[in-house]
Formats: structure tokens, sequence, C-alpha cells
DNA sequence: CTGTTAGCGCCTTCAC
DNA sequence: GTGAAGGCGCTAACAG
């Protein structure tokens, strides 16, 4: 692997010289460009990101850290990051949260190896967040609430998005509805939730805790949660699954048993992911703005590293999004 | 940012010392591990990752780079490639290589900023590819052949896919049949037009080139391309769409004019994304083996690591997935 | 077991 | 316009 020194050596020029060549700073003469360029081209001459960096430090990339790089919902969310990202002239490199304390991701947060972050990975904890984040290093957090100057915190309105969900199904005459809940770890869920029992309360309709399931936000836990319900003889009117996937995997479980959707049970998610417009019947679902919510955390990344002021927290609208998985009783 | 000098000084120990001990490298007494940690907490020490990593040359990272880090075909290729490298102890970050030449993936590569990396990206020159690989960093590409000693090429064998997804069709008694192409520049393309053409030719039926369309292997293209095909008035007996995506865009343009499938036309795709089986009606298709893919891929990458000799070129099998998108003629 | 020291590859001030 | 030299933060001989 050759070095800038032996570019130097070969080109006969010193290193310095050779740096400035390389980098196309305006300092020496074009003929010594020429050369040092040749030199390179002749040893197959790479630079060496991280002495670079090292020296700059500075890296002009930012991380986007996940739970699970795969999976549908965060197509969307990465586009939006990315976009932005390279308009601005960074780089993005997305990194997953698997293993947690020692993951890739808590990696980069830890050793400060790019210069901002967006986190979505409820695998990692907030005290590492915390720990990490500074004035130079800010993070955009999605999916919690933290504490420090430097995170900001931007969250889809997770609680009016519950609320829609389930009054949606109690004016439409809908009057014992279960909750498919995600972890209860997750925050996002919790708001849902939360959404979820104000609206009974509004409609007068009492809950019952009986009706509450845990699907961790899998399809396959929808699949059980369901199987459950199921097995346990009395069905309630609807359910509100607390994302798509759930719901996904509550349709699977429902198809199995012949119960027809939304015939005999109304159904309703929560993310509208792209193929729940697909499935038979398409799902009624709240949509976040996924894009939007990616895009806006690179930007306040941006803001934060040029040192403007910018507001700690940021709420997105959810849209409801009328299918037909909820039937009119 | 406190440094190891820092901290050593706090601690009142040498700089090695320090870095014996927060490595946990087996030769400080337990005493002065402790005194070294006390004083790496308090003043918040945070290793800095590039300085590490120049010394050791070696980052303990592998990149995926993909075009495009969201899309659907990805999913599952990731989570192969995932799970390897965590359970090897190694990191993963993925890169997309949108913007080319100055792309944070074509950085990656050329600055070697990780110990191998997998790319299935097409815009990507090959060029780079072949520059940045050496004995101590391995690539393995997946949508094309490269002539170096240090890139490996695992591929489906797209070919046979073409092949069975044509000759099912002229099996079930189509003759005429569109073949919507991806990118001209894609080998993997060009294998399955190749396979194409070699069924309609085992089947007596002259390919005609006025049935050849283009559609990027996006859900648009395929839109597009379907819409010419039938503002053209004659319909072929089928299509087959060289991915999904396009397939996916084909159904709704016809849908858009209430043709039918299967009864009014036939179509097949390739690639097996998860969406085909809920479409309507479920796409038959040619599954591709990517969670297989992308684990064979990193398993490659470890074994050049660690100097093993392997194949050069990999060739994995596809399956012919029957649903009901193609009639009996 | 602990401390001293020499770089890793690059950038950048400072003289010339 | 060019070269010498110092140092970014860390690791790993090598001495003691």
């Amino acid at each position: 692997m050759a070095t800038i020194k032996d570019v130097a050596k070969k080109a006969g020029v010193a290193v310095s010289t050779a740096s400035y060549a390389l980098n196309g700073i305006n300092k020496v003469s074009s003929a010594t460009v020429e050369k040092v360029l040749k030199a390179a081209q002749e040893l197959n001459y790479q630079k060496n990101g991280f002495a670079s960096d090292l020296k700059r430090a500075k890296t002009n990339t930012i991380a986007l850290i996940l739970s699970d790089l795969s999976g549908p919902y965060f197509s969307e969310l990465i586009k939006g990051v990315q976009d932005v990202t390279v308009s601005n002239g960074f780089d993005l490199v997305a990194c997953s949260s698997v293993g947690g304390p020692k993951s890739t991701a808590t990696k980069f947060l830890k050793e400060k190896r790019v210069d901002g972050a967006i986190v979505l990975a409820n695998n990692i904890t907030t005290d590492v967040i915390k720990a990490s984040a500074r004035k130079d290093f800010p993070i955009v957090v999605l999916d919690r609430k933290v504490d420090s100057p430097y995170v900001i915190h931007a969250e889809v309105n997770n609680y009016k998005g519950g609320y829609d969900a389930a009054s949606y199904m109690l004016e439409k005459g809908h009057r014992s509805i279960a909750y498919v809940s995600g972890p209860l770890d997750s925050h996002d869920n919790e708001e849902r939730f939360k959404g979820y029992r104000q609206a009974l309360t509004d409609f007068d309709v009492t809950y019952q805790s009986r009706w509450k399931l845990t699907g961790n936000f899998t399809r396959e836990g929808g699949y059980r949660a369901t199987k459950t319900l199921i097995a346990q003889q009395n069905l309630p009117d609807g359910i509100f699954y607390a994302n798509d996937e759930m719901a996904l995997g509550g349709l699977q479980a429902f198809q199995e048993k012949n119960i027809r959707v939304p015939e005999d049970i109304s159904i309703i998610g929560f993310d509208d992911i792209q193929i729940s417009s697909y499935v038979q019947p398409p799902l009624t679902t709240i949509r976040q703005p996924k894009y939007e919510a990616g895009s806006l955390a690179v930007h306040l990344i941006f803001q934060m590293l040029a040192g403007e002021e910018v507001e700690k927290t940021y709420k997105l609208a959810t849209d409801f999004i009328e299918r037909q998985s909820v039937k009119n009783k």
C-alpha cells in the first residue's frame, strides 16, 4: 500500500508538496502537480482515510442507526435521510444496532467515527446517547426523549395517531377494541396506546386489560397475539395493531381460521408500509411521514453542526388512511 | 474531548499503562486498572476510533455497498450479510452509491475505511473496484464479473432463471412473449435476457426485437414500458419482466386499462420480493436466494481475509415460484 | 507490572 | 513554490 511518502519520493518532491498537489491546493506549480499525480497513478496510491480524518478531526459523514437495516418500514426514512445528506456534501452510513452495546452502532456513537447521528433503535440505551452527544456531535433521536443539550427529539404524533385509529372504529360502531402492542419499553408504542385509551374514554367505553396483547412490532408477534385472541373464543369488534407488520400477521391468522376481515372483525394498523395497500383487504391505517422524518432529522443535524439554535423537540403529523379493513357496524 | 493522555495523567500512570488498562490487556494490576477506569469515567473519555484504526491498520468492519439503501429487494440480502458479519465479531456498515464516483461508497472503497466490501451497485465502476481490491481488502461483487485476484464474483444463475421463466410460458402455450428489460449495462439483466432468448429458440419461436422494451428495473419503468406495449394495440401473449418491481408497475398499467391478468395477458417476474405474493393476482416469478447470497458473500470475505484459497466464481440456483399470473392457453 | 518511545499516514505551520 | 518538522490519538515493542 503506497503512502504519500512513496508518492513524494517517486515524484522527487517533499511530502507536503505532494499533499498540496493531491488535494488541489493552489500552492504548487502545475508542472509539479503533474509529476505528483503521475507518480500517484503509477503507484496506485490511495489516501488513507483514517489518517486524514484523524488529522482533520472531522469525517464529513453522518450515521443512521437502525435496529434493523432490513425491514420495510425503514426504506422511506432512509431515502429522506439520504437525499439531504448527500445534497449537503456529506456521506451517509447506515448501521445496525443488533448486538446492542457491542454493536457497530454503539461503536460509531461512542468512538465518534462520524460527525452526527440519527438513531431509531430501541436497543441502544439512552445512556450511550447521552454520553456521546456533544457540541460537535449532535444526535437526533426518533424513538425516545433524551434530556441533553445536544440531542434533539423528533417524533411522529403517535398519541394522535392512536387516538384517530381507535375513534374511527368507535365512530363506526365498534365497542370492544383490542390493542396489540409493540414492545413495552417503546415510547412510540406507549403514546399510541395512550391515544387509544383516551379515545375509549371519550366514547364512554371502559378499557379492559384482557384486550391488550403484546406483539412486539413483528409480523410473527401479531400473528401469535391474534391466535391467542382467537383461541379465547370471544372476539372483539375490532383490533388496533400498533403497527402494520403486526396487522399483517393478524390478517394471516384470521385467514387461516376463515375469519373474514372486515365482515367478521375489523382491523386497523399503524405506519402505512407499502405492502399495506396490497393485502386483501387493503389495510386501513395511520400513515407516518417517514420520508419527512428522515429529512427533518438530517436538517437538524446540519443546523446543529452550523452552530444554529434549534428547537429541542419536533412533532410530525400523522395521516389517517382509510381503506377497507374496517366495516360499518 | 479527553484523550488517553489526559486519562493517564489523571490516573498518574503512563499512557501505555492506560492503554493496556482500557483495552483489558492482562498486564496491569487490578488496582491500576481501577484507577485508570475511574479517571476515564470522570473525564468522560471516549477513545478515538480513527487513531486506533490507524495504528492497528485494521477496522474490523466490512461494508455493504448498494445502489439504493431503500428498496424492497435489499432487505433480505442485508439480513444475510448482517447475520454472519456480527457473528464473526465484525461490524457492518451499509452505504449507498448514489452520487457515483463521489459517493460515500466510492470513498469507502478507495480510502479503505473497511476491511472488506460487498458490492451490488451498478453505478460503481469496475475500475474503482479493481483499483481498490487487494490482498487485505477483498471485495465480493454480486452484480458483475471483475477480473482481479482479490475480487470474487457471486451471482445468481440469471441465465437459468430467464430460461425457466420464458419456457414456462412457452409450455403453457404462449407464443409471443415480450421482455421488459433492466438497464442495458446490467450483467444480471443481460443473462436473464440470454436465457429468455434461448428458451424461445428451443421452442422454435423467433425472437422479435419489437418485443423488447426497457424498464430500468424500476416500478415506474415497468409501468411506462407496459403503457407503450398497450399503446401498440397488439399485445403479446405474455410478458417476462426482468424483475418484480417492473412487473408490479406493469400490473398497475393493466389495471388502469381494465386489461385482466392473467385472463387477457400473462406476466411473470424475477426476484420474488415480498410484495409479489400479495398483489392481485399473486405474481409468478423466479426467486433469488437473497439471504443466501448475502451470507455467502461475507463468508467469502472472511475466508479471503484469513488467507484461504477460494473459488473466484459462485453461482446460486434460482427457484421457480408458480403463482397465478400466467394462464394456461 | 509499569514507563519510555517510536511510529501509523497524513496535514499544515513555518521557514526558506 | 517547496521542504523540514511537528503532531493528531493511539498502540506495541522494548526496557526496566
